[in-house]
DNA sequence: TGCAAAACAGTAACCGTTAGGTCTATCTTC
DNA sequence: GAAGATAGACCTAACGGTTACTGTTTTGCA
């Protein structure tokens, strides 16, 4: 007995994977509109107001895995090497994302994203705070030595990059391709 | 009496806007959040229903002149003259619509939308349906002879000049610096 | 052991939004 | 003009996401 005492933090992190498991096993069997909040919170055994207390919302509920998504971005910009150039790390790791996106067990969750206008709303909407990180990021990188303007509109690229691959036919060439273009905006900029 | 037959219409036009009219003020009023849509309704005297047939959301009522902002973004590429260059041509009305927005009398609205969370994200989702039009629009003029991808990427990179310039400290010189980098990448995608 | 805080439960309500059915002014056609 | 046909608006009731409020249980810590 006596564990290391981080029974809470397991309890809830426990409550809160089982919420979002149950929520996305019913999403995908009967469909994301004809599933209720009040059915999630009965199929989890859990209280409405309990769901509320881990997902700030219905839409949060699919996306729960995207947690460390805008982290991954933003340590491409801050953990990278002195003088390793940016957009190459940048197109790597929207490369890597655009993959983990679009990989084989991802299928379904993918396609019920695209028949809810509810939840491609809410994805666009991430995609934004995650470039609002981004900027912060380039901007706060003295090396790159660019304007606050040119740092948010390349974030925006990049977050528009990874939006367009993961509707695309082929992904990965999408990817290439709106690099290219943001390779060329981002020497454009050079002070 | 007995004008050109349009009554219908004309009355239609304006519950429309008398609803909106009357949303706004109450909106710049007593705050977007504190005004629901039964205020709205009694305010303006008309049921419920009749708010929902004429906008189809709380949001829509905020952003009711924007109707031909799409219009205006896709003609730019239809109605050019045969051989004018694009970006140019594209630069110079997104910073036509910045300054439509960003003007005097649009101050306090800014104002309340930048409060709202609600209303940026509407306001983001608005400049994506935006997007999508004016890629169509580049994928259809065969003068242009980019790929579709291309094509889509710059509507993007365009809506964003537009998203970052109002929200900027100067608009009109985000718009000039974002175009910079979007005739740069534009460039970059010659065949 | 006892106490404060955190997590959860239960209820009721708020608010945007929609469905249903009705009424009435306007348009069309004769 | 009169007789439908129809669009526009009305009202009521509800649905579903979300939150406030108020207890109750569990856990961590002194």
């Amino acid at each position: 007995m006596t564990e290391p005492s981080g029974r809470r933090e397991r309890k809830k992190a426990a409550t809160r994977q089982k919420i979002a498991d149950t929520a996305l096993r019913l999403f995908l069997e009967r469909g994301y509109d004809a599933v209720g909040i009040r059915d999630v919170a009965a199929e989890a055994d859990v209280a409405v107001t309990t769901v509320f207390a881990h997902f700030a919302s219905k839409e949060a509920l699919v996306f729960e895995r995207d947690q460390d998504f805008e982290q991954r971005l933003t340590r491409v910009v801050t953990d990278r090497r002195p003088h390793e150039p940016l957009i190459p790390a940048l197109h790597r790791e929207v490369q890597a994302l655009v993959r983990h996106c679009t990989a084989e067990g991802s299928a379904p969750v993918r396609r019920m994203i695209e028949k809810s206008p509810a939840l491609l709303e809410y994805e666009e909407s991430m995609g934004l705070r995650h470039a609002q990180a981004l900027a912060a990021a380039l901007a706060a990188d003295s090396h790159l030595a660019r304007s606050t303007t040119a740092c948010r509109a390349t974030a925006r690229f990049a977050i528009d990059a990874y939006a367009l691959a993961c509707r695309a036919d082929d992904p990965g060439a999408t990817v290439d391709e709106v690099f290219r273009m943001i390779e060329a905006a981002w020497e454009a900029t050079a002070p």
